[in-house]
DNA sequence: GCGACAG
DNA sequence: ATCTTGTCGC
């Protein structure tokens, strides 16, 4: 079924140090989303889901990632696999992926198989520079991918109906360090662009902020998210991601 | 300048 | 993210 394997490198040469060159690093990928939806039908039998997450340590400079993937239709473990890895990035809202990415990429690439989308624990187009870790990871893995995030970070939403399956535009004001200026059409009409939607996944229970990363639209990322999340708030790949790679750290704190 | 701010 | 006990409810 699984295989739970690790590994233990640094950060890859060149990766960016300071805030700057992380900034800089985000210019350049942006241009490399794509937009148009190549995820797979949404819940369909035989199509492969995985979910992708972090634990820290920063006191030991260590983070466990953990990428576990699932049958879409019947939520069962395919396989699985964890990989530690040195704290690359300090915490910069905005720049989280420079944090994760290192360690979910040897996680991913010890997967015994290939998904056909990539569920992130954060945020895609809904960033500052419409480039969150979703897009990020998708932009270097060519997997479609979507970020199911827990909060909304700088963005703002109506209330959200109470069914499951309800949903509002997550708009973007104009906030964070990312682009002002009176001029330019936000796309939206009035309120801001939309960057992603603010999604109930489960009657009486706060909703979760979908957005695009890679190679998916929000219609689809949204039928993803609701076919992952039958029985919690959050995806299924995200919560058993999340158990993963806290035993993993766990793990690796005891050695 | 100050506060807010995915994980 | 992480530090942390019990508690109310299906």
């Amino acid at each position: 079924m699984a295989q739970a394997a690790q590994a233990a490198q640094g950060p890859q040469p060149g990766w960016p140090v300071t805030e700057a060159e992380a900034l800089a690093v985000q210019d350049q990928l942006r241009a490399r989303v794509e937009y148009a939806d190549h995820s797979p039908v949404p819940g369909a039998p035989c199509t492969l889901v995985a979910g992708v997450d972090v634990a820290y340590d920063d006191e030991r400079d260590l983070v466990a990632a953990a990428a576990v993937v699932l049958d879409a239709a019947t939520l069962e473990v395919v396989a699985q696999a964890t990989a530690l890895a040195p704290v690359s990035f300090p915490y910069v809202p905005g720049l989280l992926a420079f944090r994760e990415i290192p360690a979910v990429l040897a996680a991913l690439e010890q997967l015994g198989s290939v998904p056909g989308l990539v569920v992130c624990d954060g945020y895609g187009m809904a960033h500052p520079r419409r480039f969150g870790l979703a897009s990020h990871l998708g932009v270097l893995t060519g997997l479609p991918t979507i970020g199911v995030a827990k909060s909304p970070f700088l963005f703002r939403h109506a209330p959200v109906g109470e069914r499951r399956g309800d949903s509002a535009p997550l708009l973007d004001e104009g906030r964070g360090r990312g682009e002002c200026g009176p001029d330019g059409d936000e796309g939206g009409d009035e309120g801001g662009e939309e960057v992603g939607r603010a999604l109930r996944t489960r009657e009486g229970v706060k909703p979760v902020y979908v957005s695009v990363g890679h190679r998916t639209g929000l219609d689809a990322a949204c039928a993803h998210t609701l076919a992952l999340a039958r029985h919690y708030r959050l995806p299924e790949t995200t919560r058993r991601a999340d158990a993963l790679c806290r035993t993993a750290l766990r793990a690796a704190q005891g050695t």
